[in-house]
DNA sequence: TTATCGCGTGGGCAAATGTTCGCTCAGCAA
DNA sequence: TTGCTGAGCGAACATTTGCCCACGCGATAA
């Protein structure tokens, strides 16, 4: 036991030590402490917030929440992110969206709350629809629920992964379909599907959207767009080529977040990108497949704000 | 992950956890945490004092406090003790349990971390039920938890000071509790109860503890074994007329720690005393009443360490 | 000796926290 | 349906805490 001299500074931490011990282990109030001993009660909040400080003071919250909450507030520091929640996966089935469709959820309805009128507009994908799935019914008139891209197929069937008429239904808000297909024959249709008066009304919501809630979607085998038959394998093939990494309501992006340049890209009938450091743009997404497309969408700036599982979490702090 | 059913229960835990873990840990004020989580402030201090009440929080101070450390150098030298450590205490409130039940609550996680598999006897009593609430949850399959006595009272009820039980479902040890009455009815009953197999077996695991941790009760008015139930009046004045001084997991010892021949230690049906100069034996004991008690066990040697308060280590030394 | 500096102290006040109380509302039995 | 009950909520109030400032005291250097 190397019992240190007596310096002044060893007894000053003591004297913190044994303060922040009356205060928060005895529950005492800094007034009793300071009769205790024998000293002010400001000299005790100092050695209070010394032994604070000097992180004599060990604090852990034994519940599962807190290891998602020391995720989150890595990822949010280390990624600049401004809103970040972790809920815990079930180690079987790491994947699984119930989770993090109840956090969203969550977050939804506490916007929904809001008694100012709301603009939310919605991207499309498994992860959304779980998401509206967990909606309680409410009755929000007030709110707008606008949808950033259309779910036809090019041959006008519709993809079953449509959050925006579910979810304008099941709040009671106006909603804003968004009537085009995701993809375009070519740049002259798109253009002029785009030139319609609706469309363009559609448009100016989704740019001025109070919260952009989005799915992201990986490239390779398992890729949404490929799955939904929206990319075809040679397609799939020049997009990897080209640094295709992962993907926003249909705008693909490389590693480092920003749109790539192909053919692909310029049929996307979905609304623009939104700009995250403008506006709360909040990405849904789970698993191990998505972590390079997550990764990027944060690089990118395409995002302020995530909602992922712990095993995503810890994969994207590796 | 045990990830049980949504209830309102859990969620509210859950929320309990998160207020908890933003007010604890990240410093946010109620106010805030209010308006992240969407709740008002009210309901966050509910759910921050439920947190605190549900033992959610841990708080311990990391600091060898001079004082403590002398007072326990001078008990290790003075009573030849291999483990000592002392905890600060509360002027008023100098029995308080909380602090003894933070350090004996290290000592076992320390072990607990160790990857070679542990066993662990565990007496009962409200300092090692208290000291089992600090625990955080952890996963160690590897070791064993094993109760010296049984909790059952003569008539078959459960007194509610278990630990074992407890201790084994935080840690997630494989866990062993002692099926037998605290006292057999004579010793005839005795023989035949420890005759079974699977109490031969505990016993077994008993005496090959790495680490046994009891109370130490006293004798009187205020014996834990006298509030409970287990020694009337009448056997009282017999125990003390023949010098009782002080009690481990039942097993009655006189002023120099040697078990005395009562009719009352014929019937008890504890796991023998262990020897302490072979293995860890280590006492959690605090308050004016046990001093004598205490010196007893640590002069007949029925205890190799002790974890105590500053006011009961200056009256041990007194 | 005196000006000055460092440091702890206590006063005072604003912010944060804890507590009480009345209200609402869901759930439930009559 | 009506009335009861208990949980949860938020307003208002009481207490505690955090912080700034001016003061006093002892040490130190000029």
């Amino acid at each position: 036991m190397t019992l240190g001299r007596i310096t002044p500074e060893t007894t000053r931490l003591d004297d913190a030590a044994r303060a922040g011990w009356l205060y928060y282990v005895a529950g005492n109030t800094q007034d009793e402490i300071a009769r205790k001993l024998g000293v002010s009660r400001q000299s005790v909040q100092r050695l209070v917030s010394l032994a604070m400080s000097e992180r004599l003071v060990k604090v852990r919250i034994d519940h599962p929440i807190a290891a998602c909450m020391d995720l989150a507030m890595a990822l949010t520091e280390r990624f600049g992110l401004r809103f970040c929640e972790v809920v815990p996966s079930d180690p079987d089935a790491p994947d699984l969206l119930t989770g993090v469709a109840i956090a969203a959820a969550a977050e939804l309805e506490r916007r929904l709350k809001l008694p100012e009128p709301q603009i939310i507009a919605l991207g499309t994908g498994r992860a959304l629809k779980a998401c509206v799935e967990q909606l309680p019914r409410m009755s929000c008139p007030q709110h707008r629920i606008v949808s950033l891209l259309g779910n036809m197929m090019a041959d006008g069937s519709a993809t079953p992964y449509n959050a925006t008429i579910r979810m304008a239904d099941r709040v009671g808000a106006q909603h804003y379909p968004y009537p085009l297909p995701v993809l375009a024959r070519d740049e002259e249709e798109l253009r002029l599907l785009q030139g319609q008066e609706a469309v363009r009304h559609t448009l100016e919501l989704c740019k001025r959207a109070d919260l952009t809630l989005v799915g992201i979607g990986n490239m390779g085998r398992s890729a949404p767009l490929y799955v939904d038959g929206f990319i075809s394998d040679a397609e799939m093939e020049i997009l990897e080529a080209a640094g295709a990494t992962g993907e926003i309501t249909s705008w693909i992006y490389d590693a480092q977040g920003v749109r790539i340049d192909t053919d692909f890209n310029s049929r996307v009938a979905s609304a623009p990108l939104p700009v995250a450091s403008d506006r709360d743009v909040v990405a849904v997404a789970v698993g191990q497949a998505k972590i390079a497309a997550i990764k990027a969408a944060i690089a990118g700036n395409l995002i302020s704000g995530l909602i992922t599982n712990e095993s995503t979490a810890a994969s994207l702090l590796a």
